[in-house]
DNA sequence: GCTCTCTTTCAGACAGCTCTCAGGAAACTA
DNA sequence: TAGTTTCCTGAGAGCTGTCTGAAAGAGAGC
């Protein structure tokens, strides 16, 4: 994914820092807002490639500013944010066209899912394929799919996820810490040993397909995805 | 690596002491601070490329001290000290952007291999390939992996530092009391019998795949990883 | 309501690692 | 050559990190 402008709108201090950082981190230009009447001057004179709005804002809703600027003929993607006891489907008739939304508290994984697969379908041209391949392993993303040597494997939402960061970083070393990070929810409470019991689950339903192990230990450091060439 | 900024912030003095004479050593501007609104401060007035964060401090902790300068839009990446029984939740959230953590005590060798990862990953356009190579040595950092002519060598984490060590100082004369400081943890408490158990580990597992023996004794001065040249 | 799946915690088993020690080899010294 | 120092390496005790099955809890769907 090449650099792209990001605007993040949040009136959580905590939220908007865990996103810029990692969105810097990604290569992406970001800048930042604390409410709704800040986020449309922002919007207008800025002109991101694609806005994380929450919903609950102090002034304006995030609604409400989508109308706003939807009125004004801006036609920016939205990643809405927001509350998981929020009746879905009021946020649901809000995706239409390229938005979509992930309910907080999410991963930081699932977010840069998002706005990559919104970045995808927005981009006429370019259609860069949504399939990470790593050796014998494939995912599909469009279609969540995880198949190994063309044979499809059944996995869990939290497997998929961490599956699917080891892939994008293949023959890396990545910590328990790091994996924590990303494939689970930002407000996780619990231990490391969660990981270890995930990668044992994926290796179960991985290991008997593939020619070799796929998730290799390095003691004492963390797991990596073993790919083609070292 | 080129001359960096840094800024150490610790409430010991002897970890202060410990961290800015092997940065020093190493070649950087080293700048200290013994607690959180000094270290905003410094931060503020020095911009250094990177702080070594103590997260227990007397007066802000080391998060408020990164929350503070995040929303100062200061965007450098921040090394982490934290307990090694600091419970691991309260680490989780480091790892996202740029930022990293090592546990008291740590070696020194640990604290300059992270510090480089940071430094590559954070500077966009320079990508010096993690790999360190010496003679028939090749060791990736990425993997965590050790190569001799091509062919994988499985070392231990110790063994692994070890060589490190040894591979960042080709041609060099390394006494055991160097080797000691740098690659164990800084309250080690025992005899320097160690390095010489495992450099015969190291010898064992790398000389019958090397054409040469690759580290050789300086009697009475310490051991030296044999280069290509010289 | 019930069942089923998924998530999370936990504890036992186990392999691998760290570190010490001691006997013996090798290399200097005189 | 004999004596002395330094280094090498095998053996082993204890520890740590990892794996995995079991089971409780949460949540979705029927």
């Amino acid at each position: 994914m090449e650099s792209l402008k990001v605007l993040v709108v949040d009136d959580e201090p905590n939220i908007r820092d865990l996103l810029s950082a990692s969105l810097r981190f990604a290569g992406h230009q970001v800048s930042v807002s604390p409410n709704g009447t800040d986020a449309i001057n922002k919007i207008v004179e800025l002109q991101p490639d694609i806005v994380l709005l929450d919903v609950m804002l102090p002034d304006i809703s995030g609604f409400g500013v989508t109308k706003k600027i939807r009125g004004m003929g801006i036609e920016t993607p939205i990643l809405f944010l927001t509350a998981r006891d929020d009746t879905e489907d009021k946020v649901a008739g809000l995706t239409v066209g390229g938005d979509d939304y992930v309910t907080k508290p999410f991963s930081l994984d699932e977010i840069m899912a998002r706005i990559s697969a919104i970045i995808r379908r927005t981009s006429k041209d370019a259609t860069p394929g949504s399939i990470i391949r790593v050796g014998e392993l494939e995912i599909n993303e469009d279609a969540h799919d995880v198949s190994v040597n063309g044979q499809l494997v059944d996995l869990s939402p939290t497997e998929y996820q961490l599956l699917r960061y080891l892939a994008t970083n293949p023959n890396r070393v990545l910590t328990k810490a790091q994996i924590l990070d990303h494939v689970w929810e930002y407000d996780f409470n619990g231990e490391m040993g969660i990981v270890e019991s995930y990668v044992s689950y994926l290796r179960k339903k991985l290991d008997p397909i593939s020619s070799e192990p796929l998730i290799v230990t390095k003691r004492g450091v963390g797991y990596m995805l073993k790919g083609p060439k070292g």
